[in-house]
DNA sequence: TTAAGTGCAAACGGTTTGCATGGAT
DNA sequence: ATCCATGCAAACCGTTTGCACTTAA
């Protein structure tokens, strides 16, 4: 664990679902000198490791957050909100994936995607 | 209708699923001419009628098909193979989802991640 | 004679690579 | 003496923008 790793680890903690970007300011607001490139480096190791993971919201960068966890992630395609809800929704999906297909559902991976209850109603 | 549109729409016919790069080579083959920014507005303006719809697959560009078919797909993130599967199968989350959230599920936007049978048995 | 569609080049956001330096073991 | 982590610059992929040119209403 070098000084690197530790800052870039604190800060995915920190903030929670932040951009590579994001993540690389807010180390830079107390280490300047650390490159991005080594932000995106560290965040493969850690994910690696297990201690982070990150979910694609559609478009855009990808977001990080601190293992434990476990939430399904709803995003607007209209507004780009994003709710995040107890993964257990997915159970029963999980259940008749597997047992059809042999796919095994990873809820955290990528956000499901459609419209929030406002853009919903506006539509 | 101009002549370069239709091109775009029978290649994203031809090919289903492709990226606009590729759809853009396809293009290519029969009008050089063709730019690639070009194919991108196409795109862009097929969506919006109606006409073409795309997909995220976690990582790399959206693939783009044409609308009829309301497949959902299952994206292996270890192998990078997708499977189509009945929208159907989404139905009981759908429900669940707008009841708990108002949150109206969009099935063909995302694909969902997770392992496929074959990685998931070398796990 | 105006509006819309196109091609081209340049910029863009996000990410990865090559390479030289620097510290730890 | 070696190895790995870092910083930097440049390349990269996918996409968007600005602009000048053409074409069709």
């Amino acid at each position: 664990m070098t000084p690197q790793r530790q800052l870039v680890l604190d800060a995915v903690g920190e903030l929670e679902h932040a951009t590579p970007e994001q993540i690389c300011r807010r180390v830079q607001r107390s280490t300047p000198s650390v490159n991005i490139t080594t932000v995106y480096r560290t965040l493969d190791l850690l994910e690696d490791l297990g201690v982070v993971q990150h979910t694609h919201l559609g478009h855009g960068a990808p977001r990080y957050s601190t293992r434990p966890q476990e939430y399904l992630r709803l995003a607007c395609h209209r507004c780009e909100h994003v709710i995040e809800v107890d993964a257990g929704e997915l159970d029963g999906l999980s259940t008749t994936l597997r047992a059809h297909y042999g796919f095994e559902l990873d809820p955290t991976h990528v956000a499901l995607s459609g419209l929030c209850a406002a853009c919903a109603r506006n539509e």
